[in-house]
DNA sequence: TTGCTAAACGGGACGTTGTTCCGTATCGTC
DNA sequence: GACGATACGGAACAACGTCCCGTTTAGCAA
């Protein structure tokens, strides 16, 4: 995969070489600013960061949904292979289903207020609801499936619904070391279980 | 319980009548505009729906959070009310807890947003947070030990961390009807239960 | 090398929101 | 009716997201 491109699918090469420095210049200040002040820190202080003005943000990225989908995409891509990789692995469906589940949960938690932001349908976030959704939802049906015709969990269950249930679970992770997300996220796969 | 005092305890019965009217006027404008904006509405709408000025709102409610409390205080009270009287039905601890964890479900996505500030350790809500958790986690605790001691669930859940799970399970349950909160609670809760 | 044009830039302007301050109006009492 | 404390209103301030416009600069052609 090229570097250049960006967002999701629709990429379009920056002609010039300056807005090539700079979109990678604010993707590296975003990512920086993010670990520190969590992924709503305001604008300027990215571009500050980034030594470009504010305006040159919403240029590049015309939504911050953009903006963090292009930080966080090699990670996403990541957690989406690992399910097959999961699934292939030798554990059972259920297990597997729980590990994965696992590595979506800690990479939630790990980014600052990333699962707050997930969740929110409105104020311009659709397209990274959209991405998140679109790249991870197939990978937790496949391994749901799975499980389902293993007879390990109720099959009655969607991806989606899952999906959106853990990334809930992740809100407020950080900040709160005696929130244990991960744990939560056990539990409600394991109201999935069939009873043997 | 007087109409007067308000917040957690600390009532301040306001001296002068124009206070104690403006202050239920404000109760009322919040309750209003509560359920069209939710619960993040601006402090202008609340005070020209109130016909006051912005200076009155902090005044009689120093943080929006005081202001939430006082507004959905009676729901809050039933709801804790309802602890005792589930378990003292005749149905099993479980089904108690499960009709509770329900009615707690209920009440958080039929306003707007309450969720997703119930479950913010910043910004001021410190207030609200508190007060929900200290009315509601004893009540809470007495279903879990309850189901625990009869051996239904597992003994290791702490009742704060189940709350803040059903609760981050509520966020944006609202302006979504293909999620539904109350069936992945359900199955949180299912995710407790000891196999026989 | 030099000059031109479209692309890209910077930062200031604008609108929205939370919060505070201060001069004014009102209530309750003497 | 007058007075002091209480409460009020709205303007003022700060922080932020967003947009606009005058200026700069990269890339290309002569």
């Amino acid at each position: 995969m090229n570097d250049d491109d960006r967002g999701a699918g629709r990429a379009v090469r920056p002609r010039r070489a300056d807005a090539r420095r700079n979109e990678k210049a604010l993707l590296d200040a975003a990512a920086a600013v993010f670990v520190t002040s969590g992924v709503d820190a305001p604008v300027r202080d990215i571009a500050a960061k980034a030594g470009v003005g504010t305006a040159t943000i919403y240029r590049h990225f015309p939504t911050r949904a953009d903006l963090i989908i292009a930080v966080y995409r090699h990670q996403v891509e990541a957690c989406a292979e690992a399910g097959p990789a999961l699934l292939a692995a030798g554990e059972t469906p259920y297990a597997a289903l729980g590990r994965w589940i696992d590595l979506f949960v800690d990479f939630l938690v790990t980014k600052h207020g990333l699962a707050a932001v997930l969740r929110s349908d409105s104020g311009g976030f659709e397209t990274l609801h959209a991405y998140f959704l679109d790249r991870l939802v197939p990978v937790c049906a496949e391994l749901l499936d799975a499980a389902a015709a293993a007879g390990e969990i109720r099959s009655d269950i969607e991806a989606i619904e899952l999906m959106r249930g853990v990334g809930n679970l992740c809100i407020g992770a950080d900040s709160d070391p005696r929130y244990d997300a991960r744990r939560l996220a056990g539990i409600l796969i394991a109201g999935l279980r069939l009873p043997r």
